[in-house]
DNA sequence: ATTGCATATATGTTTTTTCATATATAAAAT
DNA sequence: ATTTTATATATGAAAAAACATATATGCAAT
């Protein structure tokens, strides 16, 4: 239970780069930086920033494999939290077609490797 | 449908006095501006300023008797936003109890007629 | 005239972005 | 093995943009 203020969690959401990041990682369990770079087709230092922000509120846990870090969706986040992101998800479908779409035309993805090693 | 985009729904309810009136107005089915003053504890023209931008994004429905403006939830406001709000509310109980507690404590709050009459 | 509410303007505050640079890992060359 | 080079990510500092507030004023209803 992290227990974050309602508050605090809807102005996490409260922008586009860090709302659509929370739900591409919702439906990719997982991505790094530069996945959400072409997906959002945004640079590399505000993805970075918007991920640290997420991170630091709970939102994210991050691992670093190799040179690639990894974002997901942080196990502990309060269960109401999380069925806000997957309502959110489900009912808009369209507001993430464009960037699935970049992601999954994405060259070269990193190989990942479990989470558990 | 109302079909407000996640973005915009979320930007709304990043505020403290927009989503604390959100989630009173869900309680009470039905609330002024003077009793959200108090409930509140903030200003006139602050509380509002925010109904005036809830209303215009759809989130609220204004009606007018007599000297009183009542706002409530927007009976066309996309389901999935609904549903955010009333989870957000019964998973947040300790959020709002003080503010609960003031509009209870109250004097003279405004005899609501039907809304419609 | 008074009460309840809305809005405009000016101002202050917070947030976001950008640019430059730093760190960390990896791969290649010697 | 050590040095170089490249790639991925993070962060400090300054600039820009967005947002919130206070005060004053206006309008509508009684």
């Amino acid at each position: 239970m992290s227990d974050i203020s309602p508050l605090q969690f809807y102005k996490c959401l409260a922008d586009e780069i860090r709302l659509k990041s929370l739900l591409l990682i919702h439906q990719e369990q997982e991505l790094c930086v530069c996945e959400l770079m072409e997906a959002l087709e945004e640079s590399q230092p505000k993805i970075s920033r918007h991920l640290a922000l997420l991170r630091t509120h709970g939102l994210l846990l991050d691992r670093r494999q190799g040179q690639w870090v990894y974002y997901r969706l942080h196990p502990d986040l309060d269960d109401w939290a999380k069925q806000v992101i997957e309502e959110t998800y489900s009912a808009n479908e369209g507001y993430l077609s464009h960037n699935a779409l970049k992601l999954k035309q994405m060259q070269s993805r990193p190989n990942r490797a479990n989470a558990c090693c």
